[in-house]
DNA sequence: TTGCGGATTAGACTCATTCTAACTGATTAG
DNA sequence: CTAATCAGTTAGAATGAGTCTAATCCGCAA
């Protein structure tokens, strides 16, 4: 089920797209839409299936053309473990990923500025890092449906 | 330069082979060798050329399959940055990655046990992690000329 | 209208990795 | 001694996620 954007949540599209001096389309807002309607991580053929719901013509090749953009502009973020496609998730808050061994779902693991803080610590001086990605991998009960 | 394995490395390399019942060929030890004599991380094809030149005859579907014979006796460690060619690392003290920005290279950062519990108390209830990984992108002044 | 420039599109291409099938060489069985 | 076995090695083909290219599309402004 692909919900429509909150108002909210277009502004936030049009906003980030504008400010960096590209220009809101209907496909941009489609996978936008997509991966703000369930937030599982999908990969770009998962949000190439779910998106062509709602726009039978959009190309594979736009929609790796519109997460890129949106990894740009800061919108969503791109999520890897060992040599899988590439999965993408809008979730801004600094977070861990969990990869479920079982199911491959990759859930979110919130990540508290003391742990953070704690983890930059062990750089040695010298050593400066704009990006940390930190990923579980192992077993979750599941508990229930969702995937964050 | 590619040095010989020491007695204790060799005696390192023949236990986990043998403890995980596959055998101690001229190729794996080439293999092995040349990731312990420069631990910077290289990628499959890095190994492949250093190994040829102690082993003209090797080819590159063996540096594969020992690379990931070695990953699965627990000799080596794969390490992954985005969707970068996969890098392999001999050493198994749990530490994590920092990619350097401006070079490409990949340094081992020490993990202390106490970062490395706080990390494993982020997961929630049901959530059981067998494996962690760490990644670091950012800039590192050049100190030197090792990597680790 | 026409022109411009960003966006979209289909399809070709890349290249790290995996797969396949033939070969090697050490060990074991007769 | 042969021959069968079997893990390991090898070259080359196949795979597939991702990237590139070149042709269109389209909203906007001169
Ligand atoms: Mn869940
Ligand atoms: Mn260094
Ligand atoms: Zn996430
Ligand atoms: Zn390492």
């Amino acid at each position: 089920m692909i919900r429509n954007l909150t108002e909210q949540d277009k502004e936030h599209l049009q906003e980030a797209l504008i400010k960096s001096g590209q220009k809101v389309t209907p496909q941009r807002e489609a996978v936008f839409t997509v991966l703000l309607a369930e937030r599982d991580h999908p990969t770009v053929d998962e949000v190439f299936t779910r998106a062509r719901e709602v726009m039978p013509g959009l190309s594979l090749a736009t929609v790796y053309n519109c997460l890129e953009t949106f990894v740009g502009c800061g919108l969503v973020r791109q999520v890897n473990h060992e040599r899988e496609s590439t999965r993408y998730c809008p979730n801004l808050a600094p977070h861990a990923h969990f990869r479920d061994k079982d199911t491959g779902r990759v859930h979110d693991i919130e990540l508290p500025p003391e742990v953070l803080k704690s983890l930059r610590s062990i750089l040695p001086p010298g050593f400066d890092s704009e990006v940390i990605e930190i990923s579980f991998h192992g077993r979750a009960q599941a508990k229930d449906t969702h995937s964050n």
